[in-house]
DNA sequence: CGGTATCCGGCCTGATACTG
DNA sequence: CAGTATCAGGCCGGATACCG
């Protein structure tokens, strides 16, 4: 595929990454492999167990995490990056390395500010 | 800035480069230079001069593009990409590359999918 | 433990009309 | 030509309660 602006596929792989909780859900299936539902609801203080479910299964449809069910009582659900998956790391860490940048100068942009006012 | 999931700052990134029409807006600013108003219009049939000028102004906040006004009747306003806004290729780079990827490997799925039917 | 179901508010986007 | 104003619909995401 050409690299025009007509033939932009961008938007297919934003489609996949983008959701409120899907980056760093992937960066702790990436760094910290396999894991457990409530262990990444542990490391996402913040998430609600509806919207973790949610994300992590939007995932899963796109075979970018693979979902493995223990039948069991207590329940236990492991999940872990695909080889697919992997493939958006490079994407993954070109963005957070543009992003630690970006706010740094955000932040220097905001002293001067500061400094002008005072 | 570690790679580490508490750190992540990919979603610094995604917030600059997310918006139904920024890439596609991205794309032809850094392969054809610099357009008006009216050209970026006649390229992306079906955004509204809403949303275009919305998106436009969004990315000149962030300094990725820069706004040119020609103070002039009838009016002239032209759009380029900023130094800092190139720096972003690489990100739109990869993420076509895995698009373009991704929506072939979907198509070959579906293929497989209407086998089975059939 | 892991997951559903329901309700709901806010934002994003689109349609349309108007302005300098 | 380029941009603003207004209204409205739809989807995303949060809170809460309940299920196997």
């Amino acid at each position: 595929m050409e690299k025009k602006p007509e033939n932009c596929r961008v938007d297919n792989a934003l489609e996949i990454i983008v959701g409120k909780w899907k980056p760093i859900i992937l960066l702790h299936l990436l760094q910290e492999g396999t894991k457990r539902h409530g262990e990444l609801k542990k490391n996402l203080p913040d998430i609600t167990q509806k919207m973790l479910t949610k994300q992590l299964r939007e995932l899963e449809k796109e075979d970018i995490i693979e979902r493995k069910v223990y039948s069991q009582i207590p329940p236990k659900v492991e999940y872990s990056i695909t080889d697919y998956g992997r493939s958006l790391e490079p994407i993954l860490d070109a963005m957070h390395h543009w992003g630690t940048n970006h706010s740094l100068r955000k932040s220097q942009k905001e002293a001067i500010q500061n400094d002008k006012i005072s």
